[in-house]
DNA sequence: AAAAAAATGTACGAGACAGTTAAATAACCA
DNA sequence: TGGTTATTTAACTGTCTCGTACATTTTTTT
C-alpha cells in the first residue's frame, strides 16, 4: 500500500542529530504521504506525522512552513515519481496495437500498486486543485505520457490500424479514468455491487477489459 | 452545483418553532450535504452546518447522534435520490444501441449536474466505505441500473448487434468510471493538461466520446 | 387532564490541534 | 578563527470544534 520506503539505516550522531538534512526532508515527506493519503488533508494530523518521523514537529515547520506547504511537497514528490517512471517506458519499437495495450496495462497496474498516489490525487481534487495550482514544480513537469501516446497513435494511423481524428487527450483520459476508478471507487463499488475488486483474478480480468476498451475505441472498423 | 433545494416556505409559529420535525431533518441534511461535499467529512464543520440551518446544533445531535451519523444520513439521502431517478429511466422500447447510448449519456449528464453526489462518494471512498458499510438502508437499495443494463444487453445480443459473453458489471463500471472521472478529477486534470473540461463544448464532446467508447466495447465487429 | 414522549434553545466544557517561542549546537565559509 | 547559517529540541499557547448538561416547551397518549 505504502509506496515509500523510509531509510532506516541512517546513522545518529552522539548529539542525536542525523546531519542529513535531505534525509530528514525525505523522511518527513514519506511519513506525510502515508498520513495524508490515509486521512486526507483535514484529517491528517501534523502531530501524528511528527511522531512517526525520526525528527520533530518543529522541523516540519522549519522545512515546509505549514501543513499546506507540507501537502504541496507531498504532491510534488508523488507526481515526480510517476513522471519519472513514465519517462522510462520504451514502447517505440512495438506495433501500435501492442504498444497501446502495454501502456494501458502499465497505467492500470501502476495505479493499483500505488494507491497512495491515487488517494492523494483524490484528496487534492476535493480541494479543487488549490495546491497543484500553487506549485510551479508540478506544472512545469512536462507530461511525457502524451508524447508516448502521440507517437503510438500517429504510427497506428499511418499503418492504417487506428482511425484518424482522435484527440489523444481523450485516449489518455479514458486510460486514466478506467485505471483510476478501479482504485479510487473500489470501496463503495465493491460494497454496492458485492464484488471483491481486489483479488488477483478480478484485477487481471478488469485490466484486460480496460485494455480492450481502449483498443476498440481507437481501432479502425 | 447544489442539488438540494431547501424548503424556505415553512411557516414559523409565534414561538419560533416550525413544528415540522421532518422538515427540520431534511433541512439539516440539505445543508450538511453541501458542507460535506465541499469540505469532506473531517473538513466539514458541525457548527457551520448548524449556522446555515434554520434550526440549532442541538437538533443535529438530537436526530443524528453525532457527526458521522449525520454523514451517513447524507449519504443515504444522496444514494436514494439517484436510485429513484434510475428507476424512472424507460429505455425498453428503443433499439439496444440507442438505449445504451442514452443510458450512458444520461449517467454522464447526471454526474456532471450533481457534483455534490460525486464529491460525497469521493469522500466516502477516502474513508474506505466505512459509513456505507454501516448503513443497512443503502445496501438494501437494489441496484436498479443493473436490471436496465441487463435488459438492454440481452436484447442486443439476441439481435446480434452486441457480442456475447460480457459481464454487465464491466459495462456499468466503464460507464460509471468515465462519467465519474470527468467530474472527480476535473481540477487536477484540467491543471495538468491545460484544458478547461467544464465548458459546454468540452462536455458535449467528451460525452460523445464516452458513449462511443462504451458502444464500441459491446458492439459486434 | 395528567403523564409520557418528542422537540427545541442556551450555554459551556474538555480536548484536540496548528503553529510558536526560546535556546542551543553544529556545519560552513571567509 | 570567528561569524553566519543550518538544524534541532521541548514546552507552550490560543483557538477551534465536537459534543453535552440542563432547562423548557409542545405534542401525543392514556
Amino acid at each position: 500500500m505504502n509506496t515509500l520506503a523510509v531509510n532506516n539505516s541512517r546513522k545518529i550522531e552522539p548529539d542525536g542529530r542525523s546531519h542529513d538534512p535531505d534525509g530528514v526532508r525525505r523522511d518527513i515527506i514519506a511519513v506525510a504521504t502515508s498520513e495524508f493519503a490515509e486521512k486526507g488533508l483535514s484529517g491528517g494530523r501534523v502531530d501524528e506525522i511528527a511522531a512517526r518521523t525520526r525528527t520533530s514537529k518543529r522541523m516540519i515547520y522549519y522545512y515546509f512552513g505549514d501543513k499546506e506547504g507540507l501537502f504541496v511537497a507531498v504532491l510534488e514528490a508523488a507526481y515526480a515519481r510517476i513522471r519519472a517512471i513514465e519517462g522510462e517506458l520504451d514502447l517505440a519499437g512495438m506495433p501500435p496495437l501492442d504498444s497501446l495495450r502495454k501502456l494501458t496495462e502499465f497505467t492500470f497496474t501502476y495505479q493499483n500498486s500505488n494507491q497512495d498516489f491515487v488517494r492523494l490525487v483524490m484528496v487534492e481534487n476535493i480541494h479543487n486543485g488549490a495546491h497543484l495550482a500553487r506549485s510551479e514544480t508540478i506544472q512545469a513537469l512536462n507530461v511525457s505520457v502524451l508524447n508516448v501516446l502521440r507517437d503510438i497513435y500517429d504510427r497506428g494511423v499511418a499503418q492504417g490500424v487506428f482511425r484518424p481524428g482522435i484527440d489523444i487527450i481523450d485516449i489518455h483520459m479514458t486510460i486514466s479514468a478506467l485505471s483510476f476508478f478501479n482504485v479510487s471507487n473500489r470501496a463503495t463499488f465493491s460494497l454496492i455491487f458485492k464484488r471483491n475488486m481486489a483479488t488477483r483474478a478480478a484485477l487481471a480480468k478488469r485490466r484486460a477489459v480496460v485494455a480492450d476498451t481502449v483498443l476498440r475505441f481507437v481501432s479502425k472498423s
